[in-house]
DNA sequence: CTAGAAAATATTATATACAAAAAACGGTGC
DNA sequence: GCACCGTTTTTTGTATATAATATTTTCTAG
């Protein structure tokens, strides 16, 4: 076992993948926009070849569009695409609370409420930033639980169609995030296998319906 | 517009990225392999820069893994994530057969008609390269059809899991698909959203199971 | 003056060489 | 056997060259 245990430095391009997803879900970089290697690649002060993989691995999420020889653009995100991603992680994620709940442990419980406990907490004293981060570790779990890794790899791609620090700009999030936690926690305790699903299932779309809306109104801004 | 309209070479990065992909789920590339960008482009003829593009694109894909500063491995493919992969498949294809069935045309219908015709007669000739070449006309037409381009989008992710040819291979598999396609298209025809997409869903699940059970047999013969 | 051809330029995709840093390997001595 | 040390690969990132293709500009004919 290492002592230091140092953190690993990210590869350039997955670092460049990052930034630039960042942008684009944002809305910094408008639809059909390009993209160049190389103008990606000076910007963030990193060469061509990672800024290429970035870009390649960008496309296959779905970011970004390639015409062979023509290069990168931005890809169009519209409200029905965010819409249709979450609708597609509403369904694998309620599957995976399913699981979850079918086997769920005595550990698994405590953890879960632990988190639920410090998240109602941030809650009452309106900690956005440490609400995120345990909405996030509770469904991390709740996917753990499940024993599913390829499910969990189709919510980590989808997911991504959210921006960063999204979840917290929605006004009354906290709330309900706390109601439908409380919920699903109590599914998932009781073993409960549907109704795990589709209080997670429930949970998930309605984010999604949110984004979307904020997303069709950005475009709508926009033209 | 151009007179010659002439197929554009795919780009050496994506063709050598779905050459890997074919030996990764036939299995000719077995899991945990290195696969370096070197090898990879002295084997197809080409250079580095196209072939690690490959192994970027492929590690999205989730059919590599990359620890970082040790390079690319196969990644393990179970049965058991062939399975959860065509779960989502099954509940994304069951969505867009819904929507294929509440906004079904008299075009859509008659091409349906068409192509499940041909399929029939493909049947009864025997004909296992024409048949799985109509089922998946059938599918990409009702996966147009539902107007959703982020679903199909996720399909086509998901689907690549399938070894091709893979279809073919399955014993009973050309009587199944034209009872399955059958019932399925009757529920498209009549506008039955849900009866659609429980067809749909199960179709494809049966599938995934059969594909499934094959990778088990494969796995155990090999330890 | 305008349409279209031809030339000039830009950009993409590919190839190749190379350097720094990390990891794997292999032998040596204990 | 096993820890240590130097060598050799391998990964990662950089820089640059070249062929093929797109785009833009220029030029010319009508």
């Amino acid at each position: 076992m290492s002592i230091t245990n140092r953190p690993i430095r990210p590869q350039l391009g997955d670092e460049a993948a990052s930034f630039l997803r960042d942008q684009i879900t944002s809305g910094t970089l408008a639809a059909g926009a390009p993209v160049r290697p190389e103008t990606v690649a000076d910007e963030l002060g990193i060469s061509t070849t990672p800024a290429r993989e970035a870009l390649q691995a960008l496309r296959a999420e779905g970011f970004l569009d390639l015409a062979p020889r023509k290069g990168f653009t931005v890809a169009k995100v519209t409200g029905d695409d965010v819409r249709d991603m979450f609708l597609v992680q509403s369904m694998v994620a309620g599957e995976l609370a399913a699981r979850a709940a079918t086997n769920a442990s005595a550990e698994l419980i405590a953890v879960l409420d632990k988190i639920h406990a410090d998240l109602m907490a941030a809650e009452t004293r309106g900690d956005l930033a440490a609400l995120e981060e345990l909405n996030h570790a509770f469904h991390r779990e709740i996917n753990l639980a499940a024993n599913a890794p390829r499910l969990a790899w189709v919510i980590k791609l989808v997911s991504r169609y959210a921006p960063r620090r999204f979840y917290a700009s929605i006004p009354g999030w906290p709330e309900t995030t706390v109601h439908d936690h409380t919920d699903l926690l109590q599914a998932i305790r009781s073993g409960d296998t549907e109704s795990a699903r589709r209080e997670m299932s429930d949970h998930v779309r309605h984010a999604g319906d949110q984004l979307a809306a904020h997303i069709d109104e950005r475009i709508a801004s926009q033209s």
